[in-house]
RNA sequence: GGAAAGGUUCCCGAGUGGCCAAAGGGAGCAGACUGUAAAUCUGCCGUCAGUGACUUCGGUGGUUCGAAUCCACCCCUUUCCA
């Protein structure tokens, strides 16, 4: 039901191309997954994320628990029924939360007790009850429970922190019973080589069905992730699908793969939507700066996104002055669609051989952009 | 014709002798954003080459060491009475 098949490999990089079988299809590899948190992909209709040739997106356990609860998801028949998205979800764990609410948790080596951003309230998390709400949100994908650091955390903490990642994931797979979804390990270690690679060791025996990197992008510079990268990878078993937790800006995905990666999700397309701001082809476009009143053309005079399609930079700027809601439907619509395209060369360079020869000259481009 | 209230930096609006280049909001301008506490957050927003200097609170005079603030006259706005 759940099947990782490895189609082509360069020669001269780690990339490759596959077909992840999951039970509501088949995703090629390498992939971008848009995020939609709480069962929505921000500003972007199902419909419409199908079109532009999302393959699979993420949600998010801690957030669906808190509201509108795992079970009310469960009583609607899982999060596919929902939120009526037939293709493939993945669920992240609530390990981010650890991370990204900070200040609002407390952890120990059992699990993590949160207090809720929403009223305040008190709920625990173990590597058991998220298997628990996890296989109640039936996503095709689900997470271990980790505790995802922050750069800059020290080593002494960094190590409890990994084992108790370990430990966490033994327990998930414990606990973990549905088989029609795969749960993915987790490999942790912060920005130190020796706990990367005894990560990478320890969670690759573990024979998960996949294998994700988690705490990178987490505040450090971009060659610091992607040196983890290299010293992980000779440990990560090659035959799994590799997925590279919550990166996405246009030059990660291209040294990821580079890097073995398989899988990336990010809020970065979404978020920069929301925010004014487009990924093009020439880099970073804010679409609200005052130079692009009077800018008739596209946002990205290469992209045929139905939003390059119809819309010009001045309406675009003006929808985004005038705080219409459409404005981040748009930006977000080409945004997500602007990564699925990079994937999608991407793909085809591995596809026809040329991977070295396309990530040179794209890391010399305009798409090179952070 | 008479009475009252008022005119503040792009707009609204606080300020009624020094702590005022002047609160607050809006608008404007720019920056940030990577498993989403984010349609959010940050900075700038009179001029000039920093500390500092200069110009500004309807206009013109005046009082005072010092005026957006007090006085006189003028101009304009709103409301009320004939």
């Amino acid at each position: 039901m759940f099947e990782f098949e490895i189609k082509k490999e360069c020669k001269y990089t780690h990339a490759r191309t596959g077909v992840l079988h999951t039970p509501h299809g088949d995703i090629q590899t390498p992939v971008f997954m848009p995020v939609g948190t709480q069962a929505t992909v921000k500003g972007v209709l199902q419909r419409d994320l199908k079109e532009i040739g999302s393959q699979i997106i993420l949600s998010n356990t801690y957030h669906l628990y808190l509201r509108p609860g795992h079970e009310l998801i469960r009583e609607a028949g899982g999060l596919h029924s929902f939120m009526n998205w037939d293709k493939p979800i993945l669920t992240d764990s609530g390990g981010f939360q650890v991370f990204s609410l900070e200040g609002m948790r407390t952890v120990d080596d059992d699990g993590v007790t949160f207090q809720s951003h929403l009223n305040g309230s008190k709920h625990r998390f173990t590597p058991e009850f998220t298997m628990e709400v996890e296989e109640a949100l039936g996503a095709d994908i689900a997470m271990c429970f980790d505790q995802c650091t922050t750069a800059g955390t020290s080593y002494e903490e960094s190590v409890k922190a990994m084992e108790r990642t370990h430990e966490w994931a033994r327990r998930c797979k414990e606990a973990h019973k549905r088989q029609d979804q795969a749960l993915f390990g987790i490999v942790q270690g912060n920005m130190y080589a020796d706990l990367r690679m005894e990560s990478a060791k320890a969670i690759s025996a573990m024979d998960f069905p996949g294998i994700a990197i988690g705490g990178l992008s987490v505040g450090e510079e971009k060659d610091v992730m992607y040196e983890m990268l290299d010293v992980m990878y000779p440990y990560i078993t090659r035959e799994k699908p590799h997925y590279l937790m919550g990166v996405g800006s246009p030059d990660c995905l291209v040294e990821g793969v580079a890097r073995g990666i398989d899988m990336f999700d990010c809020v970065l397309p979404t978020r920069l939507g929301r925010n004014s701001c487009a990924l093009t082809s020439q880099g970073r476009l804010t679409v609200r700066n005052a130079q692009y009143a009077h800018d008739f053309s596209p946002l990205d005079p290469e992209c045929d996104c139905y939003t390059c399609r119809n819309f010009t930079r001045a309406y675009l700027r003006h929808l985004i002055k005038a705080e219409e809601m459409l404005a981040p439907m748009l930006l977000s619509l080409h945004n997500i669609y602007h990564l699925h395209r990079i994937m999608s060369r991407i793909r085809e360079a591995i596809d026809q051989d040329c991977y070295p020869e396309f990530l040179r000259e794209f890391r010399q481009s305009g798409w090179y952009c952070c």
